[in-house]
DNA sequence: GCCGCAGATGATAGCGCTGTCAACGCCCCC
DNA sequence: GGGGGCGTTGACAGCGCTATCATCTGCGGC
C-alpha cells in the first residue's frame, strides 16, 4: 500500500532523484553504469511511476481520451479495442468520455472536462469526428487529436480513413460477377459523408460495367434497421425485381433481409444482399452477411499511434493523414442470381 | 490555455485558497455568504479543478477503471455506458483497462497497472468478476472493486447481479403459456456459473408444470455460436422434434436458428426459439428473438454508483449486493407450437 | 599547468491541489 | 467579566514527480 517513490529508487541506486528521472525518461547524458543501476534498482523495488505527478508536474499526462457519442453497441467496443492495445504497449492510458453532440453546451461541457482532465491527446469517432465545436474547444486547450473516418474539413486536423468509395465499388463488382446486372441499392444517411462515397462507388462500378443506374433501384435510407426495411419495401415493390440489393451499411441490409424473409424471397438464392461495416451481427445472422470489413480497430490504433508519436503533421507539414485496408467479407448472402438476366447479356469488364 | 487555478479563484472571492477547496468539496463550516462568494467566482473564472492535483494531494482520484477481458464486442460497449453514464454525473472519470486472464503475469501486470494510474474504484466484468488472483491485488492496493454478475466466492467483495434462474423459469413458463410441452434446452459454458442457473431454471419450471424434463432434449454448448448450431444438430435430429429450443444465449439461438432454417423448420411457425442476454444482434435478425434483457448498462451503473458513494458494504457488514430487475423480450421467434401436443394436455399451472 | 567546455549529476523550485493545525472571533455560561 | 467551546478561516506543508539551473568532473588545447 504504501507505494514506492522516486525517492526510494533513488536512495537505492544512490543517485539522485533527478537522475532516475532521466533514467526512466529515456534522457540522453546518462552513464550506462548509472542507467543500470538505476534500472536494477526500480526493477528490484518493482516502481511505478504515478501518474498523477508525472501529468502534475510534467508537460505529458500519458493520457488519451477518446469521444464518442450515441454509439451503436459493439460499434464502440470494437473501437476502443484497437485503441487500448497501442496505448498498452506504450504505457498510455484510455479515458473513454462520451459527447452529446445534441446538447446545446458541448463546447462548454467539452472544456470543462478537458480543463478537468489534461490529455494529451484525443481520439474523434463519427458522428464527434465532423463535429466542428468539438474540434474548436480542442484546439483552444491546445489538445491534439485525430479524426477517424472524418467527412469535412478535411485539411483541418490528421485523420485516419478507409477509402468508402473504393470499397463500394468493390463490392458492387462482387454481385456484378456474380452475375448480377440489376442491382439495387439503399443510400445511408444523408448527412453522413460516407454515404455519399459509397453511393458514388457504386454508381462507378455500374458504370464501368455499362449497366444503367436505375432511379428506381435506389432508395434513401438512414442507416438505421427501420430504414432498411422502408427502403426494401420500396425497392422491393414491382414485379420486375432486382436480383440483388446493396445496402450501404449492415442494418439496413439487415433490414432488407427481414423485409425479403417476409415476402417469402429467400437469400441469396432469389435475392442476394449485401452491406457495409461488419457489424458484430452480420457473422450471427441466418444467411450471414457478406459485407465490407472497417478496419475500426486498426483505426484507433493508427490514431492512438499518431497521438502517442506525435505523427500529427504529415511531411508536408499539413495535417497527417492514414488510410487503412478494408476487406471484403464475402459469406452467405449474396449468391449468383437464379437465372441469367435473359438478353441483358454484357461484358464484364468495362470502360 | 493558461489554465485557471484555484489561487485565481481565491484571490477573486478574497478568501484562502482552503476556503476555496472547502466550498468545492462540500465541506461543513463555511458562512454561506462566503461559500457564495467563493462559487460566484469559480463560476465566473470557469474554475475547473485539476484532477491530477486533486488526487496527488488528496485520497480521491475521481477515477474508476473498469476491467474486461475479451469481451464480446457491443457487450463492453453496452457495459460501459452505463458505468459512463454514472461517473459522468458525480464529475468521475471512467479508465477502461483491458485485463488478460490467460497472461502468466496477470497479477503482476494488474498490480503495476494500480501502481501507476491510483483509482478510487474497479468495477469487475465477466470473466475478470470471478478471477480470484485480480481480487487478491486489488485487496493488496487497498483499492475497493465491484464485481458484475460473479458466479464464485460471493461472500468475497461487493456486487451486482441479476436472478438468471428466475428468468429461465419464466422464459420456460413463457414457452409453457404458448402451449409448448416439448421444449429443448442449450446449456452454456460449463465453467460460467450463470449456465447452472439458467438450466435450473428451466429445469424447475418443467417440474412446476408437470413436464418431463428429458435427457435427450438438452444438450451441452458453449455461448458462442458455434456450439449451437452443434447442439441444435443433435437437438433436432430425429423424427419427432421438440416445438421449441431454449438456447441460454443468444449466440447459441442464432445459432440453432441458423440450423432450422437450413433444415427448412421455419421459425417460429413449426419451432420457437428463445435466447438469453438481449444482444444486440437479437432485434436485427430475422425473426428476432425473444429473450431475456440482461440490465448490463444498469448493473455497471449500480457497480460505479456503489463505489462513487462507497456504499460497498451491506448494512449487515458484509460485502453490499445489488440485484437488478431482469425482462423477458417477446419478439418474432416464439409462438404457439404448430400443432397441439395431442394427448399430452395437462394443467397450465403446476405444483 | 591552466582555461574552457561538454558531459554527468544534483539541489531545489514548483505543478495545483488537500490535509493538518493553529488562529481568530464570537457567543454562552457561570 | 472571564473562560471555554464552537464555528470559521487561513498558513503552510506536503503529494511524487519534472524542469531549471547550478555544480562537478574529466579531458583537450594552448
Amino acid at each position: 500500500m504504501a507505494s514506492v517513490t522516486i525517492d526510494d529508487v533513488a536512495r537505492l541506486a544512490n543517485v539522485s532523484i533527478k537522475t532516475v528521472s532521466r533514467v526512466l525518461n529515456r534522457e540522453p547524458n546518462v552513464r550506462p553504469e548509472t542507467r543500470q543501476r538505476v534500472l536494477a534498482a526500480a526493477l528490484e523495488l518493482r516502481y511505478r511511476p504515478n501518474i498523477n505527478a508525472r501529468s502534475l508536474a510534467g508537460a505529458r499526462s500519458y493520457l488519451l481520451g477518446i469521444f464518442f457519442d450515441n454509439p451503436s453497441p459493439g460499434y464502440i467496443g470494437d473501437v476502443q479495442l484497437g485503441a487500448i492495445a497501442k496505448c498498452r504497449a506504450e504505457s498510455y492510458h484510455l479515458m473513454v468520455e462520451p459527447v452529446d453532440l445534441a446538447h446545446p453546451n458541448v463546447a462548454e461541457e467539452v472544456s470543462a472536462m478537458l480543463a478537468t482532465v489534461r490529455m494529451d491527446g484525443v481520439i474523434l469517432t463519427p458522428p464527434v469526428t465532423d463535429h466542428r465545436a468539438v474540434m474548436d474547444v480542442l484546439d483552444a486547450a491546445g489538445t491534439p487529436f485525430v479524426r477517424i473516418a472524418p467527412d469535412l474539413d478535411l485539411e483541418r486536423a490528421p485523420y485516419v480513413y478507409m477509402d468508402d468509395r473504393r470499397a463500394a465499388f468493390e463490392m458492387t463488382e462482387h454481385l456484378i460477377g456474380l452475375g448480377h446486372r440489376d442491382i439495387a441499392f439503399v443510400r445511408g444517411h444523408p448527412e453522413h459523408g460516407a454515404s455519399h462515397h459509397r453511393f458514388e462507388g457504386y454508381e462507378a462500378a455500374l458504370k464501368a460495367h455499362r449497366l444503367d443506374v436505375r432511379a428506381d433501384r435506389i432508395a434513401q435510407g438512414y442507416f438505421s434497421f427501420r430504414s432498411g426495411i422502408d427502403a426494401a419495401e420500396k425497392l422491393l415493390a414491382g414485379p420486375v425485381k432486382p436480383t440483388a440489393v446493396f445496402a450501404s451499411n449492415d442494418d439496413m441490409a439487415l433490414g432488407v433481409i427481414s423485409v425479403a424473409n417476409q415476402m417469402g424471397l429467400s437469400v441469396p438464392s432469389m435475392l442476394s444482399v449485401v452491406g457495409f461495416d461488419d457489424a458484430p451481427t452480420a457473422r450471427f445472422v441466418w444467411p450471414s452477411l457478406t459485407t465490407v470489413r472497417q478496419p475500426m480497430s486498426d483505426l484507433a490504433a493508427a490514431a492512438a499511434d499518431m497521438l502517442i508519436t506525435r505523427a500529427t503533421a504529415g511531411e508536408d507539414g499539413r495535417p497527417a493523414r492514414r488510410m487503412l485496408d478494408f476487406q471484403i467479407i464475402v459469406r452467405e448472402s449474396s449468391a449468383p442470381p437464379a437465372v441469367a438476366d435473359p438478353g441483358v447479356e454484357k461484358p464484364l469488364q468495362g470502360a
